[in-house]
DNA sequence: CTCAGTGTTCAGTG
DNA sequence: TCACTGAACACTGA
């Protein structure tokens, strides 16, 4: 699920438990491959006693801060994902994908899940100076390029605009599923090398990923709230006779992921 | 049993 | 060095 929208949601949600709470208790499952910078174990001590003062997002990063060095830092992979819990309504039995859970002063829990362990928490004293958010291009909802910025950056590159997209040092937060929407709405195909984009083509790719990111984000990420327009809902029953507008669409590889498209509306 | 998947990184190539 | 491509990673569900 993670894209931008999806993250940001988890933020907000797990900020609003967290903040001006103490960390009391850190469970965190010995998992060198989530774990791969900090061990589980010391990961434990530095977070506990700990408390959270807020938190950020920076593309499909987000972290919290502490009154303390260092902050965690969380992405959630293809399948992480956050839930919140109190004392009564905390599960029993722990499942397999708990990776990590927060016990805050107040008895709310906080579970970090992720079944397919491409997700990471790691440690940073300025997660926006260090690592790989340093690293991020563009942010949506923080500090987006103008259109002529953008056409100076996407004139420079010969791959196609869905290989681009995806690339995180250029669209922060952009994922499979936003790229996709946003050539469908700005009627562009995912082949397109970028610097054979107009500067009118540019235009409409970069309104339709801050409308796209912006709405998918006002309405929390949930899916059934996106509009009714939107490639979105017809692009997961893959193989099948998917269609959108009254088009059929189709299913191809463009940088190396599954992109769905309708040749007849996007060139 | 095989393959694809809402992501990132790294090796190999030009 | 850089831009670009494809494979690998780990696991589940179709």
């Amino acid at each position: 699920m993670p894209e931008l929208p999806e993250v940001e949601t988890f933020r907000r949600s797990i900020e609003k438990v967290m903040k001006k709470k103490k960390i009391v208790k850190v469970i965190a499952k010995d998992e060198p491959v989530v774990f791969d910078e900090t061990p589980a174990k010391k990961f434990v001590k530095q977070m506990t006693g700990a408390t959270v003062t807020g938190s950020e997002r920076r593309g499909k990063y987000f972290w919290l801060k502490l009154d303390r060095k260092p902050w965690p830092i969380f992405h959630l992979g293809m399948t992480g994902s956050f839930e919140i819990y109190t004392a009564k309504t905390l599960p029993k039995v722990k499942p397999r994908s708990l990776r990590a859970e927060f016990e805050m002063s107040d008895g709310t829990y906080v579970w970090f899940k992720d079944p397919r362990k491409f997700g990471r928490v790691r440690v940073a004293n300025d997660p926006l100076t260090e690592g790989a958010v340093s690293r991020l291009g563009y942010d949506p909802l923080y500090n987006f390029p103008t259109a002529k910025a953008l056409f100076e950056i996407l004139n420079a590159r010969k791959a196609p605009i869905k290989a681009l997209l995806l690339d995180q040092s250029i669209f922060a937060g952009v994922g499979n599923w936003i790229a996709d929407e946003v050539l469908f709405q700005s009627g562009l195909s995912p082949f397109r090398a970028a610097r054979s984009l107009t500067m009118n083509d540019v235009k409409n790719l970069r309104s339709s990923i801050l409308k796209i990111v912006k709405k998918a984000v006002s309405v929390s990420a949930d899916s059934e709230k996106f509009p009714k327009s939107w490639l979105f809902h017809h692009r997961w029953g893959k193989g099948k006779n998917a269609m959108v507008a009254g088009h059929k669409i189709q299913f191809v590889t463009v940088g190396g992921r599954t992109s769905a498209w309708v040749p007849e509306l996007q060139s």
